[in-house]
Order: C-alpha cells, then structure tokens, then sequence
DNA sequence: CATGACCATTTTTTT
DNA sequence: AATGGTCATG
C-alpha cells in the first residue's frame, strides 16, 4: 500500500490535533497553547481540505496577524499542495483588507491604485493640518497623541460623527474634528491608512447587502490564526466573511495576546463559542517545543495573570537544563554577558539562527549590537522595517506614488523641494494657496505654476520642471513593470542624480540603498512573472505591477526578505510571537522594562492591571520561545536617553522573577566579590512618581567595571557577595561540589553546601538560603564537569 | 532660499 | 543617540 497524502497529514499528530484538522463543517475553536503545534495544524487542515474534501483553493481565506506568520504558511502550504497554495488566501488581516479594497475600488469609491499611506505618513499628514487649524498642541494635544485616538476609534469603526465626547473635553472635541478633517485629507489623496483596510471593507459590508452576500458566499472556508488579538473591527468583518455553512476555524491561546494597547479584545476568543453556537471546541495542550524547566518557568509567571483561563501545558520532555539568570551592572555589562554567553552557546555547537535575544523595547538592541559586533557574532535585527523606513528610499517612495495617483498632496509636499530645486517655504505656500483658489489638488497648482503670484521666476522655473517630470511619469508608469517604473523615477526625479553628484560616503550609501530599491522592485516583477494564470473566475483585472510593488512595501516592509543564515535573531518580545529557537536570551527583566512601565499615563487602577497582565504574558510569550535553553538577564541600573545625559535610573529586578521557582535555576560556586561600580544612579524617592527621579549626587563617576573572566574563581569564601547572580551554568565551575563550598544561587543568593552525595558524574546536593531573613533549603541534582 | 548651529523631544510594542 | 524643528547667517 502506498501512503495516501492524508495519512501523510496526519502522521504523528496527537488525539486533538487529528481532530481538528479532521473537523468537517461548522465553526471549530482550537485553544492551542504556545508550542502545541497549532501550525501545523492550520496547514494540515487547509492541505486536507484541499485535497481531501476538493475545497478551490481560492475558497478559502486563511488570515494571520504578522507577515511572518503568513509566510511561514504559505511556504508549508507550498511545500504541500505545489502550485495549488498560490491560490489560497493566506495573508494577514490588512493584506486581506488591501485586497478587498482593490477589488471594490470603484465601489469604495477609491482610485484603483489608491496608496496605503504608513505611520510616518499619517504623521506628516496630521502635523500638516495642526498647522492649518493654526492648533499649537493645544491641551496637550500633539498629532501623535491625536493619531492615537483615531487609531483607537478605527479599531471600534467609529466613524468622526460617530465620536461621542464630553462637552468639557476640549482635547477630546478638537481631535474628533481632526479625524473628521483627516478622512477629508485622506479622502482627497485617494488614500487609505492601516486602519482603513479594516474599516472600510467592514461599512461596505454593512451598509451594502449585495456586497455582502457576494462576500459571504465566496469563502467556503475561513481560518484565523492568533485570534486572541483580534480587534472588534477584525472581528466583525471576519463575521461578514463567514458564509451561512459558519466554517470558521479560529486558533488562538488567551495566555499570548499582546496587541491589547492595539484594540485586540480577548473576550473574542473567550466568548467565541457563545457567538458560534454549536461550536466545536478544541484544546491542545501538549508542548512539543520546551524542556520541562522552561515551561514550569513560563507556566510560574502566566499563573499569576488576574484575568485567564486557567490551563496548564504538559510535556513528556525531560526537566532539560536549568534557566540561567545574567545580572549586569548596567545595559552594557549586560549585553557582554549575553555576548559570551552566546558565544558560549555558538561553542557548543548550536547553530546563530537557533539562538535569539529578545527585548521588550527595540532601544535595548543598541548595546546588545554593539558587543556582538565587537565579538565578531554575526547577528540580524529581525524588524518589521528599516530598509523602507530610510529618507532616500521614503522620498523615492513618495514620486512612485504621485506618478501613480498625482492627487496625493502629502507626497507632493514631501518632494517638492528634493532634491534641493530651489523652492522653498514661501513658494510652497502661494502653491498652497493657488491649489485652494482652484479648488484642485497642489499637483494641479504645479501644473498652472505660470500663473501663480508672487513667485520669482527662479522658482517659478523650477516649479515647472518638477510639473514636466512628474506629468511624464504619471503617463509611462501605469504600463510599466514596477523595476522600470522605479528606475525611470529615480532618473527623472533627479535623486539618483543628485546622490551620483555629491561624492561623500553618505550619499555613496544612499544611493546604494536606490539601487537595492530597484533590485527589489525586479525581483517582484520575477516574482508576479512566476505566478502562475489563476483559476479563480472572479479574479479581477490586477493594478498595474507597480501598484502591487507599492503596496507591498507598505504593508511588508522587508519582513520577506529572507533570513540569513547561521545569525543569531535580535528582535523584540512582539516580533517573537510564534517563533522558536534552541536558545533564547531574554533581557531586561527588571521592573520599568518588563513589565515595562509608561509613568507618564494616568491610568485608573483597573488599566494598570490589564496592563500589566499584557506585560506577564509578553513575558510568558518571549519564555515559551526556547526550545533547550533560557537565559534571563537584568541590568541594575539603565541609561536612559543616550549617553550624553550620562543619568543612570537604578532598577530593581521584576517582579516576574519573583515568580520563579528559585529551584529552576542553577546552582554555581561563589565567585569573586567584587565592588559595585560607582556612578551617580538615580533612585527614586520614596513616594515620588515615577519618571520623577531623585538624583543621587554624592557619588562619583567611575569608569565601568571591568569584564568578567569568563569562569568561575573560588576564592571568594566570606566575602559579601555583590551579585545575587553569575553567568555560569553549574558544568561550567569545572568540578563538583563538596561539603562546605559556598554558593551563589542565582535568585536567593549566598549559600552552604550541607549535604552532598553521589560523586560520579551527578551529585544531589542540599543547599541553606538566607532569603529575606528566612532559612530556605535548596535541593537539586548537578552534573558538574570533569573533578 | 540654503545651510548650519542650537534646542527640545523622544520610547512601547505592529499592520 | 538621533531626529526634527527653530533661528540666524550667507
């Protein structure tokens, strides 16, 4: 008998797993735990739906919620199903809502290359109208703190009219009329933000019925993955995609929603059986990925959420070895210990790409990347961009986007005046002004730039140029392959000129950054080559090639770009979600940085423990990522903007840690004392708010200390021990432990071997803690190297 | 109008 | 530290 592709799918699968991918009709909730395979669940599911109940491929829509995600399924997919996965719906929810979007262009009213203007762009377009509303942040009202707030009101599809404030809340009253003015600008540009590819694809929906059971009718199939951070709006143009046969399949794990600060309400997934009726409700439980020491850890620090389902993960798995906790003098010491111990981790023969260090905050990185870099530790920063995020790239970005819709004033604004061309402020604004006289866009304004008063030739000539450059791009670059369009536009525009002229190493790298930009733009014209013709009836007429290029760069960054090999991943807790590594580094486990404190919001009581259950589950999520080994570390005292200020905030370790079976960690011999730099540190006064430091002024600078030797010396004896921790893990010490030695446990501190038995290569060895005036006996087995 | 010096502000987390 | 904005100067 030859094995029949079902079978292949569903080799090696536990009860529940076989039985949500074999789950036939009808609304399905799978509460997979970190590491319980849920992947692969998802892929068998669609793989067998495909080939088992000949579902098309283009009917079913499978939604993620990162760009990683969405990749890792589609290349599975690819692997299973060949050709096929091309034409299923995998991507995430604002890749589904883009793709709506350019289907019902004309429907929603929107050019059909409309741009997806990014958090910068948002940013630009709000300063701009605080300007015009002559509104001087007012009330404490900044265009961020507004772009907030309509982000918010997006993510609850609440419209401008819909806004509901209180009379006295001037702030409040002054950024509904801001959104109001924003969606006029937005509309105006032929524009769309993040939020709207949520949000409008929903009000068609529901304002329209025809549409709606058009819709309704195409999937035959819908799976959600991650759905704990599902906002309201997500939720509810999920629910109009769901045909009347209700095959929805939703996966997700209460314990791993972090996007709650981006309107992701948890109560959908734990109410989702009461809004599905009838629904089949799927638990997978058992861990595959982490010894037994890690998911205890993880499992300690979840435990103490206030809100959540209580469920525990099991594992067959062995204890594994024990977690490792680093404790820097300050975010440099700390990232040298994480340096060596990577470099101790690459020595025994784990792979760079099998180790990750992960952070709460993406400014931890810098100290991280520059001991790495110092220790010739090959590393990528895995971010969701950087590349697209750069000047000349953006600059180019926005003449791409005025070539394909030259209404779009905010890109206009951005280049009008780049390269430098001569016109300044002042003739920006009699452009301004001409625009509003004609009622038109500024490209109109440019196209009329004769008769416009007040500007001096000089200007007026230059005006005219960039008119010329732009009309010939608008008119070739709708039937041009994206890599020609985008060369054609870095020529006419006259950047890559400008950057060839200017014979600096700067620019020499700007212009390298052009060049990868029309590098990437080819390589998506190959990639839509190799696609092959779909089979989907309803497949419409595609926006020209550069359309999709833009859009892609809008909502992928370079996320795609393939991970190289054989580095060690630096990114952050969010970014993590729904990866796994040998071993993970996990930094900044003090109180302020995980759980990461904002002192500047005034939250009411109930937030700031909402809040800091987000924060124990990033930290639940960040442990779950490590499969053999979890290293933890701290700093005790942070620099907070950059080292000019040369200001040290003392921190305290978090909280979380105190969660931790002290038992979980390892056991070494006492090392050295050493003194506690000297530096001024700022401490917090008692009963002072946070973010309103005391200085400590009676304490001098000294330069940091020293590095560490990289083992253990044995001297030490007595002497007080200054850290309750070291970087060693027990086999380092170099020898096995006798009666008498002192230790250093790595969370309660300085001990006594008592007793000690067994004297090969496993000792059992019973420890006395002093912690917080308490004996504590300490009882664990050690494998010390060599004797 | 362009340029450069000086300053204030910034920090969550991502699509 | 790095960015962005303001102001004075050429």
């Amino acid at each position: 008998m030859f094995p029949s592709p079902m079978s292949d799918l569903l080799d090696g699968l536990n009860d529940p797993q076989r039985e949500a991918v074999l789950h036939g009709d009808g609304p399905l909730l799978v509460l997979a735990g970190a590491g319980s395979g849920k992947t692969r669940v998802i892929v068998s599911r669609i793989a067998r739906l495909v080939l088992e109940e000949r579902v098309l491929p283009w009917h079913i829509l499978a939604v993620t919620f990162t760009n990683k995600a969405a990749g890792e399924m589609k290349s599975r997919l690819s692997a299973l199903l060949g050709l096929a996965a091309q034409e299923l719906w995998v991507q995430t929810f604002h890749a589904f809502g883009a793709r709506f979007l350019r289907r019902e262009a004309a429907h929603a009213g929107l050019p059909p290359a409309f741009a997806i203007y990014d958090t910068d762009d948002q940013l630009r377009l709000m300063k701009r109208l605080f300007a015009e509303a002559r509104l001087d942040e007012e009330d404490r009202l900044t265009p961020r703190k507004v772009l907030w707030r309509i982000d918010a009101w997006k993510n609850e599809a609440t419209t401008p009219s819909q806004v509901k404030v209180p009379h006295h809340d001037l702030a409040g009253g002054a950024a509904r009329d801001l959104y109001a003015k924003y969606q006029a600008a937005l509309a105006r540009a032929g524009a769309v933000d993040f939020g709207d590819l949520l949000v409008r694809p929903l009000r068609m929906l529901e304002e329209d019925e025809a549409l709606r059971s058009r819709w309704a009718g195409r999937f035959r199939h819908v799976l959600v993955d991650e759905f704990q951070d599902t906002n309201p709006v997500q939720y509810r143009l999920l629910r109009h995609l769901v045909g009347p046969a209700r095959n929805v399949c939703v996966v997700g794990d209460d314990d791993q929603a972090i996007y709650r600060w981006r309107g992701a309400d948890v109560r959908n997934i734990l109410g989702f059986d009461a809004d599905f009726p009838g629904c089949r409700v799927v638990k997978l439980e058992r861990n595959y990925r982490s010894s037994r020491n890690i998911l205890e850890a993880a499992h300690a620090v979840i435990e103490k959420a206030k809100v959540r389902r209580e469920k525990k993960l099991w594992t067959e798995a062995g204890a594994g070895d024990p977690l490792a906790l680093l404790v820097g003098q300050d975010e440099h010491d700390e990232a040298e210990r994480i340096t060596r111990a990577v470099a101790a981790e690459r020595g025994r023969g784990t792979h760079g790409d099998q180790i990750a260090v992960l952070y709460r905050l993406n400014a931890q990185s810098r100290p991280i990347e520059a001991q790495l870099r110092a220790a010739r530790i090959p590393y990528v920063i895995v971010r969701g961009t950087s590349f697209y995020d750069r000047a000349e790239v953006k600059d180019a970005a926005a003449y791409l986007r005025l070539a394909l819709s030259p209404r779009s004033d905010l890109d206009l604004e951005r280049i009008v005046n780049r390269p430098p061309r001569g016109i300044g402020e002042k003739t920006v604004e009699r452009l301004r002004a001409h625009a509003a006289t004609l009622g038109g866009s500024l490209f109109e304004a440019l196209a009329d730039a004769a008769r416009i008063e007040g500007v001096k030739p000089q200007a007026r000539r230059a005006l005219a140029e960039l008119h010329d450059a732009l009309a010939a791009l608008v008119a070739t670059v709708g039937e041009q392959d994206a890599g020609d369009a985008v060369e054609a536009t870095l020529q006419r525009s006259g950047l890559l000129g400008r950057l060839e002229a200017e014979r600096t190493d700067e620019a020499e790298e700007r212009r390298e950054n052009l060049v990868e930009l029309v590098a990437a733009a080819r390589e998506f014209d190959e990639q839509l080559a190799d696609q092959p013709p779909s089979h989907d009836p309803d497949e419409p007429i595609p926006p020209p090639p550069l359309a999709r290029f833009l859009e892609q760069i809008a909502l992928l960054g370079e996320a795609d770009a393939e991970t190289p090999e054989g580095r060690v991943a630096l990114m952050t807790l969010h970014a993590a979600k729904g990866l796994e590594f040998e071993a993970v580094f996990l930094a900044g486990l003090e109180d302020g940085t995980l759980p990461h404190e904002r002192p500047w919001d005034d939250a009411s009581p109930a937030e700031r423990l909402a809040a800091e259950d987000e924060e124990r589950r990033l930290c639940y999520v960040g442990m779950t990522r490590a499969k053999r080994r979890l290293t933890l570390s701290l700093a005790r005292r942070r620099m907070s903007y950059g080292e000019a200020g040369a200001i040290y905030r003392a921190m305290e370790p978090s909280r979380f840690l105190a969660d931790l079976p002290p038992a979980l960690f390892g056991l070494l011999p006492a090392p050295a004392s050493t003194p506690a730099p000297r530096g001024p540190v700022i401490r917090r006064h008692p009963g002072a708010l946070p973010g309103e430091p005391h200085i400590e002024e009676d304490e001098e600078v000294a330069p940091r200390a020293p590095p560490r030797p990289p083992r253990a010396s044995r001297e030490s004896g007595q002497g007080r021990t200054v850290d309750y921790a070291f970087d060693q893990r027990p086999e380092a010490a170099g020898r096995p432990f006798t009666r008498g030695d002192t230790v250093v446990h790595e969370v309660l501190g300085e001990g006594k071997v008592l007793a000690c038995d067994g004297a090969g290569r496993e000792a059992k060895v019973t420890v006395h803690f002093w912690e917080a005036g308490e004996k504590r006996v300490l009882a664990r087995f050690l494998r010390p190297v060599g004797g």
